[in-house]
DNA sequence: ATTTGTGCAAATCGTTTGCATCTGA
DNA sequence: TCAGATGCAAACGATTTGCACAAAT
């Protein structure tokens, strides 16, 4: 059934989980995945997730990328992460964690392991529960 | 010296805080000061304080609201919240606190009290000191 | 064949900038 | 006076959208 094994082991997987998801396992997307995917836990910017597609040659307009990286969002394969107003990040890990953020350099990175400890999550306002906690601990060039 | 005294009670004090800081105190400044400490906290962003302004009667440009908002940021008078990526927030109460932040309504509020402990705060990386660590509890309507 | 995705370029939104004009000390 | 502030409109960068074309099932 599979004519191309031997090109198709990555790409495989990745076409399994963006069916379950709901996705159509189109070129583009198999790619994106693949580029997102296949270099451990990143956070990226539509614009570089972008180039480092073309780069790989793998055209793909901005706008797919945009669209895609929003799919993929909603369909649980990504998170966002709102950190510095003008640009969005996408990060590939989705479990329960926390981010360094590099002032001067806006850069993103994980807090590894479970660092982070909230020893009191404020009640939410009447009628309202807590989505989600999120930390960032801006940090800097030491002086 | 002062001609209106009876009209000038409030503006004093700002005027001086405004002068402390360094600034000039202008009229669209004053104003703007006045319009941000009037109500209590407030996470305002540039675009409604414009909007209040011109509805106050106090015709000033956006861009002046903008450059106003990182002044008074610059000076330690407002604090900037990084919440949505889309929008920036300008936070009236500078000291050491946390937010909730509204799913939905796109609205940041202070979380009272310190409700928030973190008992761990992770050490940052080589050479890299902490700026601020900044806690964001998402939250929505109850379901 | 039908449905869904893609590319392009134009549109939008928040924010910034350049520059001529005004204003506070 | 005159450095510093303001207003306007144009410039900007990130993101979105509309619509004709292409690809997946």
């Amino acid at each position: 059934m599979n004519k191309h094994m031997a090109t198709q082991s990555a790409s495989k997987d990745v076409t399994d989980i963006l069916r379950t998801a709901g996705l159509r396992p189109t070129r583009q997307r198999v790619s994106l995945a693949e580029l997102l995917y296949s270099k451990g836990d990143r956070h990226i910017s539509a614009e570089l997730l972008h180039e480092e597609a073309v780069a790989a040659d793998v055209p793909v307009s901005l706008a797919t990328v945009y669209n895609t990286l929003h799919q993929f969002t909603e369909a649980g394969l990504l998170r966002e992460v709102a950190i510095d107003g003008n640009k969005t990040y996408f990060d590939t890990n989705v479990s329960d964690h926390h981010h360094f953020f590099i002032e001067g350099e806006n850069r993103v990175i994980d807090i590894p392991g479970e660092v982070v400890g909230i020893d009191k999550i404020p009640s939410a306002p009447e009628g309202m529960e807590v989505v989600r906690v999120d930390v960032v601990v801006r940090i800097r060039e030491k002086s």
